[in-house]
DNA sequence: ATGAAAGCGCTAACAT
DNA sequence: ATGTTAGCGCTTTCAT
């Protein structure tokens, strides 16, 4: 067997187009483009041959010539994981759509962060749009990336003058409370985000806010001690619930903040011998697909559709420019409380 | 405020190096890419201008003058979900790690796959490199990928001729219903894939072959009532399982090829009262991040490695060139039996 | 409404 | 070992 590849057949190039079609490159450039002051005849030609010739523009020429490279990417905190691959698979869908490529991009600290955004080598001349997700961008930052002509969306948090997508938190953290409450539940547990976590501190700390409102609300008082940071993971979850088991005077009811430290919760009720909502009841927020499984009560939200539609947002603000009606929107998406068999009435 | 963006500093070309350096354009070019013929002090000194001057080449020139793009494309059935999330997260890594640039397209069907594959608007001139996962890649179409010079690395399947990373589907089926028999079951319900699945047909045929293996050398007969398709889903597991117990003789062990299906078996036991491994015993595939929330037996697999040596395999085969030892290596991933709570001997 | 031509920033022959 | 130069395929003034 020869190892001689055959040349690749030449494709065809704006310059074949024109000579078919009888016109100036320029024109092709025009017409194919739908730029004004093309005669609508002369638009319909370059057309036709155009889709006889197969041909389509060289990405790589049109980036050189025209600085834009209909690319966005996304940068994520990690691809695996219920919660981050759903926003991405979402924005997938939306920008493959809009006949953009897409890009991701794995961001693990805060200092990849930083080297992403302020690092030339990274973005510029190679994305004209950056999706953020559960990642904190100053306005700092955003000004900067405007300036080098890049925009920005971020679903998860929000930066002044960009627009952005997520869930009302606080009214999470009052949800999940006043559902707990309802039931009768007065001693109420909570686990929660790290004390310090660099990336996305915000959703935590509004959701313990919506908590505390709706203990107030009540004519309660925030315990402190009723307060445990979990990880957002299983494992998390899990120590927290031992730590509250472990108190005194353990709460009759928890508020997990994301369905996977609801999980742990569980494991750990398991191995003591307890269960939900018999000994104590539990609330998650999420709906991850495991939710349904093991009869979680839950918040749910939907998660591809924040990476759907902040791609949306981000598209619409790179194509109207700075100034579209578009341009610094935040997107709230609707949550809803779920009932299952893991909370009720205390015993 | 004003809407004028103030042009963005001009970025250093090569030309720019070139002169600081006191060379030629095509010395810097050859200088900073490592190729031969450069006298070391040059080399080191255009090094050093290319970083004061923070240069760095203009990735849509560099694509149109050289034709290759530093990119890799993976091609995924869907983002969402667990499996695939874990195999684009392994390459993700491993590709920025390289500096290439990780794009991802979703294809939701089998013309889809036919489109990317043989329609050159999406490929060529795009990217250098295609990860398919899971998807069936026809010996003619890795040929005519190869033709169009793009590489090509599968996981999940196999295409001759081209690299690809998988685990032994049949040693799965086998472990899996050996572990049964070890355990003294002898009727063995198997919740499978779907009878025609056009993407990934081959991973179900596998498993039931080593299944049926199995049960040979322990001298049984395979019994088809015994065999239903799932759909790799929770609610396929679910509906397969209830199918399985509405049998005159329902099995007292059952084999699901994958983590959510067995979650999905386990559900349907639970709401007709029974459980594992009480009423039957339940053993999966994978070790999901849930499996040892429910204490799932189940066999492991490493789903990010499969992504990241996929990664690899297909930028060796990129660098060396289709002639390379790593041409069209099979790399198969270990699996490994986990026994956690839901399989015992049959009461 | 259309065309001519000057780049865009790099690579790769081909010289030397 | 290094320099010259002709593209790569497109966009974008500037003319007409």
């Amino acid at each position: 067997m020869s190892t001689t590849t055959n040349p690749p057949p030449r494709r065809a190039t704006i310059e074949d187009v024109a000579q078919r079609a009888g016109v100036s490159v320029a024109t092709v450039s025009r017409a194919l483009r739908g730029l004004p002051n093309v005669a609508s005849t002369t638009r319909t030609r370059v057309t036709e041959v155009a889709a006889e010739l197969k041909y389509s523009p060289h990405p790589g020429a049109t980036r050189l010539a025209a600085g834009r490279t209909r690319t966005i990417t996304v940068a994520v905190p990690t691809l695996n994981g219920w919660y981050f691959s759903g926003v991405v698979a979402g924005a997938e869908a939306v920008c493959n759509e809009a006949g953009y490529e897409f890009q991701v991009v794995g961001i693990a600290s805060a200092e990849e962060e930083q080297r992403l955004l302020r690092e030339d080598t990274h973005l510029e001349r190679r994305t004209d749009g950056l999706l953020v997700v559960d990642l904190h961008v100053s306005e700092a930052d955003a000004r900067s990336l405007r300036a080098r002509g890049l925009s920005l969306a971020t679903v998860g948090t929000a930066t002044p003058g960009s627009p952005s997508v997520m869930i009302d938190d606080v009214d999470v953290g009052r949800i999940a409370t006043e559902h707990l409450l309802g039931l009768g539940h007065h001693r109420i547990g909570v686990i929660g985000g790290l004390p310090h976590d660099p990336l996305s501190f915000d959703v935590p700390r509004a959701r313990k806010h919506g908590h505390e409102q709706a203990l107030r609300d009540a004519g309660l008082h925030p315990d402190a001690t009723l307060f445990r940071p979990g990880d957002f993971g299983i494992d998390g979850g899990q120590e927290a619930m031992a730590a509250l088991m472990d108190l005194d005077d353990p709460p009759s009811g928890v508020f997990a903040m994301s369905d996977e430290m609801a999980f742990g919760a569980l494991m750990e009720l398991r191995q003591r011998g307890l269960s939900a909502p018999a000994d104590v009841s539990i609330i998650g927020v999420d709906d991850h697909e495991f939710a349904r499984v093991i009869e979680l009560t839950t918040i749910r939200q939907d998660v591809p559709s924040h990476g759907a539609n902040a791609a949306r947002l981000l598209i619409r603000s790179m194509e109207d420019g700075d100034g579209g009606p578009n341009h610094a929107v935040r997107h709230h998406s609707p949550v809803e409380l779920i009932v299952r068999g893991t909370t009720a009435p205390p015993a």
